[in-house]
DNA sequence: ATATCCAGACCGACCACAAGGTCGGGTACT
DNA sequence: AGTACCCGACCTTGTGGTCGGTCTGGATAT
């Protein structure tokens, strides 16, 4: 039970982390079906039997994978989110320029959240959450804007957060496909296009 | 060589339907990687070698099933692209709430444009060819809008076009994941906005 | 009308192989 | 001595694909 967990953590912890890395770029050019643990492992320098010394399974690495995304999702986000209100629009520009000088992140989320569809997916709960919780702080960090009266009281702030995260999925994809599609100008044309739209003024018809 | 075609081509016809229905099913929940020949062939009601005869391999098959999608989503195109102008962007919105309906269509591509992202996957080619196709019908379609003033002449429509399709497939994601995700709603509310702010007048800033 | 023929449809047995995972052991550090 | 690390051999299962064969339904010849 209660090993001693301090001990030489520091080799271990090494190669784990290089299994990781290995597995993040894996599962993001081939998904989570199409990456075997003897490329991963290869790739981090260990036999398979050496991955499977740190990871027990195949799903337990992706969960790995996932969980340590989520933790650099989570600190990317505070930045946009704490804005509050309208700025959190703008805000998310930024978020995808940083964005596009992380390939193997974006692949990664954009391929496993299409693979992870299937019910029986090992990361299919974990996206669903994550869309609610995106969907979520989205929608919370957006009402302080009508709080504040930059956003029309009468915004659907559920359907808004649902657009601007489709926003950036997809043209997360088409950057794959082609690196030449400006994401942030893409971004850009859209939020400027809902701040004016959104703007605290009559409701239209 | 030129063997009688037109013999008993009704009943290969048929189980080749079966197949190709299947196909459709089981790569949409499962994507390419993820459903076998086996699978698709015990819901097709056949033996995984009687595939094999009408398709003579998994690659094959997927090429069909695409290729059968590629004559319905033009024939759904044809209808929001000949409005030309600004009205496309409009026109786009029926299109979703068609596809609303035919959740197998949807989730086939959603899944497999993620998917195919791999260069090695046999449906690369054709997504990344999809993606350019689209774009540039879009900004054909768009430019009528531009002589006609409906648009600002500064618009750019590739953009404009990415984003567009950007929003259809990630709104079509989450709708994937929680069916109560308003694809017509979120649609909606962004292409007022750009509809709103494309308008003829004078260049922004 | 009957026998013949043949292409297409379909199946069962089989194969090579890659997949994820288990197990027992060896090594090194402490 | 014990523990974490890591490997090699091995096993099972599922995969796409091949091959040989059976059956059937019509075209053809007589």
């Amino acid at each position: 039970m209660g090993a001693k967990l301090g001990q030489n953590n520091v080799k271990g912890e090494q190669t784990k982390n290089a299994i990781l890395t290995a597995a993040e770029q894996l599962f993001a050019e081939s998904g989570y079906r199409g990456a075997s643990l003897a490329n991963i492992a290869e790739r981090a320098g260990v036999t398979q039997s050496g991955l499977l010394h740190h990871f027990n399974s195949k799903d337990e690495l992706l969960v790995a994978v996932l969980e340590q995304h989520n933790r650099d999702d989570d600190a990317l986000l505070i930045g946009p989110l704490s804005l509050g209100g309208a700025d959190v629009i703008t805000g998310l520009r930024e978020l995808i320029v940083q964005n596009s000088k992380n390939r193997v992140s974006v692949r990664l989320f954009a391929v496993l959240v299409a693979e992870s569809t299937s019910v029986d997916h090992p990361g299919h709960d974990y996206m669903k959450a994550r869309y609610d919780r995106l969907r979520n702080r989205l929608v919370g960090a957006l009402s302080i804007g009508i709080q504040r009266g930059e956003i029309r009281p009468d915004a659907d702030l559920e359907v808004l957060s649902s657009a601007l995260i489709a926003l950036m999925d997809g043209i997360q994809l088409q950057w794959i496909y082609n690196a030449q599609v400006d994401m942030g100008a893409a971004f850009d044309l859209v939020a400027r296009a809902l701040v004016e739209s959104m703007a605290m003024k009559p409701a239209a018809a």
